[in-house]
DNA sequence: CATGCTTCTGTGAGCGTTCACAGTAGAGAA
DNA sequence: TTCTCTACTGTGAACGCTCACAGAAGCATG
């Protein structure tokens, strides 16, 4: 073995040992790293040689400190800190992108911004560039960070789509409300006529497209709105059972509930089940998301499938073509209905 | 406003920008920025006011390259993907160690590495020092990471008592075993004499922790140990249904169950659900994390709280000060039972 | 033979910091 | 006065890399 490294870090070996070593140049030894263009394949050989010999990693430090690039980018968080750890699309979506990223050899830094204080210092290091992009997790509207960043033309690509900001800024988005169209027809299908819905919070996208989807498709099978049917939720499970009862007590006659989310959907179940309801007999219980609390809940959930995988790539892709000075993009993917036991 | 940024990227501003400002030397500014030692108060004021006018923010590639740290600390998940995000424990942990670090300025870097070649490429990565140290989690035992992390002389902290290695790296770790014991204890103090257990993996310490703590408590109060009575799971909710069913064959008359998750007592609670078993009336359910699953799960959960703020804390804490130098400790951090409707 | 073009290679400069060192000024002691 | 000590300040020289440029070699074309 040629890298004696046991106990104690001694210096890592640098370009210049590594052009040492193959009997080249630094330039030839950094052109090697960066693509091999212009380099003989004798020394192309030569040089990946010496890096294996030598255990050479290249110093990101010295590179960015050049390049000016950081070649990171941040996951930035700025829910509240319940939200996070509450909802498991969060998790989903981190991973897939850490994944995504890391299949580019990316690293990524991950920022949580609760607070104002957590807010400032945070946009004063992304700004300074120490990250080169942005994949931004928030979904309330009117959030100042997004609007800071795109100021500063920080790469940015959001979850959702950002309901104050233009179309300056990219994102990526499951279609919500094809998906709540598809689980209102589902229900139809199954002949309920009094569907009742829970929303998400109506300052998100997800929760007025997935309302909107709704009234579409009761509209579109010339049943008429009725308000005692609508409530609205914050996507926690508590919201979900308080909802389930004010529906329960606005509309007795109610046969189905559309909820906006799995993690409310499992609060309805359990309002319902205290209310003697059997479900799905006799009422009709459909989420939105496919999280691992639509298997968890009795019985499993009819839901709709987000493609987080999916999701999370294209946001990565859209962050990496931004940083590499294309134009932002939307995307828009289709979701997917998963039919279980609720329904 | 001083810094007219809008649009487009400017160059930012150096800390020759700041000396000049200031009218002082780069020196007399880096010393201000590092703690601000042998600097009068008049040149210290100065500085200050120059950064805040020129929105200056130190450069950390710069920075690192000459101290050759990074000033950024990796977190490691070396679990196979499944189990990051179907175990909420993950999340409060990752989250805590966020905002911990982020309270000393410190990034954090998100790593998994599931795979053998992922292992490869983020170990490369890591001991090549663009981490300054590892925050650890992996249950398994026979980690190749760890072992190598810690012969490459990265400073590191496991979460959880790392069962292969000595003594020599550092963990934090909640009091497994006298969890286990309140649980069991508990259990008995209500009656129970036919106490079954669903273990976590045995080559994990949480797994094999919590097992003593039953076995001890058991042997205590004179019972008998009955081997029909003890099952294995994998943490998962699968496993814990499957665990139940076992238990439920083999012993009909048991009378109570604790569960060395609170996702695995989920499935235990559906399995004696659907044997038609009441509980806690029947049989009582205990579980371990208190978890959100532990709330979500009808009827609640009777559980053992892991502190996992405290947990997240300490493993910062320790990390930072073996960077700082210091040698590797082991935290103990105690549990506390929460009661709920199943027991 | 000169000229141009392409492919390849080495060299110096510089990215923005910190660090070691060499000062300078002022206070107090001899 | 002169010396020493302390508190403070400025100045190269790195850190390890990339980039621009200059030049060499090979080959075809004028």
């Amino acid at each position: 073995m040629t890298m004696s490294n046991t106990g104690g870090r001694r210096r890592p070996p640098t370009i210049h040992d590594v052009a040492r070593e193959a009997g080249v140049s630094r330039g030839t030894v950094s052109r090697v790293l960066n693509g091999g263009h212009y380099v003989s394949p004798a020394a192309q050989e030569a040089v990946n040689a010496a890096i294996r010999k030598t255990g050479y990693v290249v110093n990101r430090h010295a590179r960015s400190l050049i390049t000016g690039r950081s070649d990171s980018v941040g996951f930035l968080l700025t829910e509240p800190q319940e939200r996070f750890f509450e909802d498991p699309n969060f998790n989903v979506l981190l991973r897939g992108c850490t994944q995504a990223l890391a299949a580019h050899d990316v690293p990524l830094l991950l920022m949580l911004a609760g607070t104002e204080d957590e807010r400032r210092r945070i946009t004063r290091y992304i700004t300074a560039g120490h990250v080169d992009g942005v994949l931004l997790v928030s979904s309330h509207s009117g959030d100042p960070v997004a609007e800071e960043l795109r100021e500063a033309g920080v790469p940015l690509v959001a979850c959702g789509k950002p309901i104050g900001l233009g179309s300056k800024v990219s994102y990526v988005a499951a279609d919500d409300r094809d998906g709540a169209r598809d689980m209102v027809r589902h229900l139809l299908s199954l002949g309920r006529r009094r569907i009742g819905v829970v929303t998400g919070p109506l300052d998100t996208p997800g929760g007025v497209e997935r309302l909107a989807g709704y009234r579409e498709v009761l509209a579109e099978a010339g049943i008429a709105a009725d308000e005692r049917l609508v409530v609205s939720g914050d996507y926690s499970r508590a919201s979900g059972e308080a909802g389930a009862e004010r529906l329960l007590a606005q509309a007795p006659d109610m046969d189905a509930v559309f909820v906006a989310s799995d993690l409310m959907a499992q609060g309805v179940l359990a309002a319902l089940h205290r209310a003697g309801k059997r479900v799905p007999e006799d009422i009709a219980v459909g989420g939105f998301d496919d999280s691992p609390a639509a298997t968890a809940a009795t019985p499993a959930l009819t839901t709709i499938r987000q493609p987080w995988d999916r999701i999370s790539n294209e946001m990565v892709r859209v962050l990496l073509a931004q940083i590499g000075g294309e134009d932002p993009a939307a995307v828009i993917l289709p979701t997917e209905l998963v039919k279980r036991d609720s329904t």
